[in-house]
Order: C-alpha cells, then structure tokens, then sequence
DNA sequence: CAAGAATGTGAGCTTTTACTCACATCTGCC
DNA sequence: GGCAGATGTGAGTAAAAGCTCACATTCTTG
C-alpha cells in the first residue's frame, strides 16, 4: 500500500475542522495553480493552519491529493448509483435521458478539480480508485443493459456498456468543459442519448423484431 | 509567445542528430518517469550529451516537452487529412469505417507517449496546439458531414462533429490502453461504426426519407 | 485543578534539480 | 595550417519546496 491516507485520525472536533481546512485548500490551490505550482506552504497558509499541522495529518503532497481525488471519486459513484437506481424502471429513452442528465450533474459538481486531477492522478499513482468508479459505473451500465435485453438489439453488454461508459464520459467532460453553452437547454442531453440509442437500438432491420421502440 | 521552441537552429549535420538524440531520449524519459520524474540531466544523460548542450537548444524542461508535443501533434494531423481524403469517395459505411481505423492508427503509433503527453501538455501551456489538432479534425469531419448531407439525418455538422470527435477520440483512446485486444480484428471498428452511424443515420423514421443506406 | 494527551506552530534543514558559464573541441573555409 | 564560428562539456550554483522537530497551546479526564 503507498503512503496515501491520513497519519493521524482526528479525535477532538476542531482537529477534524483542521483536515477538512487543509483539504477544501488543497482543491482551491490545485485549481489555481496545478500539482507543481501548489506547494505545501501556500495549502496550509490558505487552510490558515501550519505547515506542521499538515504534515500531522498528510504524510506528502500526494497524498492530500489522493484524499481529495477519494471523495471525489466516491461521492460521483453514489450521485451514479442513485440516479441509476432511480430510472430502473423507466421507459428505455426516458431511462438514456436520465443517466445522460446524471453524467452532466456529476462533472459539473466541481468541473475545474474535476479536470485537475483527471490529469493530475496519473503520475500520483491513484489510477486504482480512478479505474474502479469506472469499472463501477460500467458494471451498473451492463446490468441495466441486461435487465433492457428485449428492447435492444443483440450485444454484448460488458461490451456496450466499457464503449457507452467511455463515450460519454470524455462528451461530457468536453462539453462542461469547452461547450457549457450546449448543457443550458436539452440539446446536449438530446445528442448524446440519440447516439448512446442509436448504438443500442441498432438500424432498422434490428428494430423491426423487436416489440417496443 | 512563450519561451517554447528551439534557442538556436543547427546549421551543421551533428547538431541536428544531437537536436533529435536530445528529444528522442525525452520521449523515453518521460514515458517511463513522467513530467515531474524526468530530470533534464537524466535526460541529456541518455541522449548522450552533456547537460551544457541540452539548453543550447532547448530554453527550459517545458520546451522539450512542448516540441515533442508539436511533432507529435502535426504527425497526427497529416495522418488524418490524407486519411480523409483517401475515404472522401467512398460509400458512407466505409468512410466511417476508414475514419475509425485512421483513429486507431493515430493512438497506435506511440500510445504511452499519447497518454503522457495528454497529462502533461494542459499544464505546460501546450493546450493552444492540442485545441487547434482537435478542431483541425472537427473541421474535416465538418466538411464531410456537409458533403454527405443527402445521406444523413438532418442535423448540425458542427455540432455532430464535435460530438464525434470526442467520442471516438476517448473511445479508441480507452480501447488502445485498456483493452488492446479488442483492436487484434475488428471487433472495434465495427462497434464504434455502428455507435457513429446510429448516430448520424437516426431512427427507422429517419432513414425511410433517405435514398441510400 | 492537575496532568497527560491531543493538537498546533513555524523556523529552518535538506535535498533536489533546473540551469549557467568558463572553457574545450570540432568543422568548414581561405 | 590556422582562424572563426559552431558545437560540446560538466562541475558548480542558486533557488525552491518538501518535510522535520523541538516546543507551545488547548482540550479532556479523573
């Protein structure tokens, strides 16, 4: 296991005020100034704690930004969980909708730390937790792929669903990212389920045998 | 402008092989190091040159980085333009096929390198040539897009381009480093055809207006 | 109200590493 | 050959920044 999680467990209140301060920096500090520009000094100056008290709780840089990218990751992959649980039942398209729709809410809870530490992760060695919300995520999207078998054509689900995980994640982050004027309306949640559909529901001569549309 | 090409031009044949020593031991170093592992010294080390003749040509570490992202990035572009001219003829299916096989190509010709130049090059300013690759290949597709009008859905081709792009970019890039094996036949290219043309083709109703498949 | 445990402090140590510079060597040219 | 410019060298410098540690303060507990 590398050196990545807390040194010391906070017992009393404020030392847990303290952990979170450092953290809540970390993501400003990263934000604005990238892995290499944020030094451990200027974290803690913007935490308003000591350099000390940072190296109490975080045994290295890296890190805080591992504890930064474990949050992260885990709270996307109950906002996923929830949304997909919520839709189970829903009308295939109003179901593509929805799962679109919880694409664009989870990358625009935090977009600029999203993007940081989408590169940032790589070289700290935290692809581990990075691969399993996407191993996660995809392992919901075959089952719902499953659970949907009448109403699509023939496919490989773990298939379908590694290639649909993969599309729409990097077409979200694009647009949150570089066409946020296309998430005001519907019109990016319209084109990405017509291309995740298209792909699942397969050309005319697919569709016809099956029963609903 | 930044501080990002070369300081001095060689004029004599030996520079220039030390130039091309120079950036070819980059490309190594920072595939099996990564950005912040790389030192200039390990670099000029195995490029078998001294430190003092590394910043003869390059001003700083970002440049090597940045100069190997500008070939690297006008590789690609060349390879995809002749790639779409070759196909611009073709009957629809194919082109998409050939579009998707040119994008494979691309991320095969050197993956690692791709994957850490893709981390690396938003934090080193090199984002300006990256952006302009991306809306280069947007701009083709475009074209293409209006030039098959007649056998597409109605649509926005800059909008369906972008959509695309990204797509298939993430897509062949997941596919290359996470499950090489499915670009052994063409198990890939079928299915990111298939995701494209649904896309592009729309539904049964769509299609019935259209005269070709 | 001790007293010890938990928490907090920040000056400064140490290491790393990008980068310089004074000098050596090579290459082409008259 | 010999000069001038191009090219190459690598020990050394200087700045940055991660991290430690000896000590101070605050909290809890009996």
């Amino acid at each position: 296991m590398q050196p990545s999680k807390i040194r010391k467990s906070p017992r009393q209140q404020r030392s847990a005020e303290t952990v979170e301060a450092i953290l809540t920096a970390t993501a400003h500090i990263l934000v604005k100034d990238g892995f290499d520009g944020a030094t451990t000094n200027h974290i803690a100056k913007k935490a308003g704690v000591s350099i000390g008290s940072l190296y109490q709780y975080f045994p290295n840089k890296e890190s805080l930004v591992r504890a930064l990218n474990d949050s992260h990751t885990k709270e996307i992959l109950e906002l996923m969980r929830r949304r997909f649980l919520e839709t189970w039942e829903a009308p295939l398209e109003d179901s593509v909708r929805a799962i679109v729709r919880a694409m664009v809410e989870v990358h625009r809870v935090n977009p600029e730390l999203h993007r940081v530490l989408v590169n940032i992760v790589p070289s700290i060695g935290g692809l581990t937790e990075t691969k399993a919300l996407e191993d996660a995520v995809a392992a919901m999207l075959t089952k719902f792929l499953k659970a949907r078998k009448a109403e699509l054509r023939p496919l490989k689900p773990e298939l379908s669903a590694f290639m649909l995980v993969h599309a729409v994640e990097a077409l979200t982050h694009a647009a949150v990212l570089e066409r946020p004027e296309l998430l005001k309306g519907e019109l990016f949640v319209d084109e990405a389920s017509r291309m995740i559909l298209g792909y699942l529901l397969g050309g005319p001569e697919e569709r016809k045998s099956r029963q609903k549309r």
